[in-house]
DNA sequence: ACCTGAACACCGTTCAAGT
DNA sequence: ACCTGAACACCGTTCAAGT
């Protein structure tokens, strides 16, 4: 890539944080490749996609919630790791308002730039799951697919103004249920 | 209202109904008037905003829940009335894609032409809460805005292609949750 | 290679002009 | 009273023309 496409990209993404921390993630692209002071078009040829341009964006976090849920594995008993993880991913999504809706539908669809990364979020919560029902310590009617449902739902909540100062209880009264034995 | 206004009005609440159904709460206006042969400011002069339209096309689904929450009251016993209702909440829902981000947003926008609507459910289902309560049936520490908020994100699920294959399980574990006693 | 203005097809809002 | 076309300020997509 020429030094002068780097410097653009860069800034792009650092406008990009900036406008989608304040307007969340359904900001106007045109208003970020204004305020990078550069064309739209070629905020669209480095990001040819909303989704693009957050999982570039994003893809840092992503990583560290994967890793983070490695080291619950080998740190903590099964039933908190689950719990403490699940925890984080919730906590992090409230710093990307309206992400939960791209994000669930990525999941399923491979063409989007952010399915990767869900499903991989995705297999992280899988094994924290498995670990807490091989000790009979959470439902075992449940799978990586509910548990990324849960999350994704218990987000939404705190990305809804009116519904978010109970995000936090609500995330109790779901945790107790998926540690509920069956 | 003259009687072409009556007309126009009621063929537009046909014709939304119609066009919510399959594309969604968030189809196009324009799209709307189109389809119903007038012009789009026609359309906007009898429903000023995208909730006013909502409310007139949802407002007798509304009472139905409504009424039906009184009836579950004297016909069943508190758990059971809790849970049915809330299962035809969220079942209401999936008839109309996208509506419950504008209800989470209406239930503390006083503004909104669809915020009595949401208040008086929310009401309904403080009521049947407080009664499975009194039995100790169901959690002591939720209030009506819990279940509210439960109810949205359980329909919320279901609006999600990705995610409403699960929607029912976890309305069952969810479910399972409230009626916990603590 | 990389960038960009401009044209395009959309959206909801507003209002002067018509019947 | 009621309706409507048209202008407006937005949006994301696309591409020919520039450096």
């Amino acid at each position: 890539m020429r030094a002068d496409a780097r410097k653009n990209r860069d800034h792009l993404l650092a406008v990009a944080g900036t406008a989608i921390t304040e307007q969340g993630v359904d900001v106007s692209l045109r208003d970020i490749a204004r305020r990078a002071d550069v064309g739209l078009a070629t905020l669209l040829r480095h990001f040819p996609t909303r989704e693009a341009l957050l999982d570039a964006l994003l893809r840092t976090s992503f990583d560290e919630l994967t890793a983070e849920a490695a080291e619950l594995e080998t740190s903590n008993s099964p039933e908190d790791a689950l719990v403490l993880w699940l925890r984080d991913c919730v906590a992090w999504t409230t710093e990307y308002r309206g992400v939960t809706v791209l994000m669930a539908a990525a999941i399923e669809d491979a063409d989007s730039a952010l399915h990767a990364s869900c499903v991989t979020l995705r297999a992280a919560g899988a094994r924290l799951l498995a670990r807490a029902q091989a000790v009979g310590m959470a439902r075992s009617d449940m799978d990586g697919d509910d548990v990324f449902a849960l999350v994704a739902m218990l987000a939404w909540l705190g990305d809804q103004p009116a519904l978010a100062p109970r995000a936090d209880r609500l995330f109790e009264v779901v945790a107790s249920a998926i540690l509920a034995r069956t």
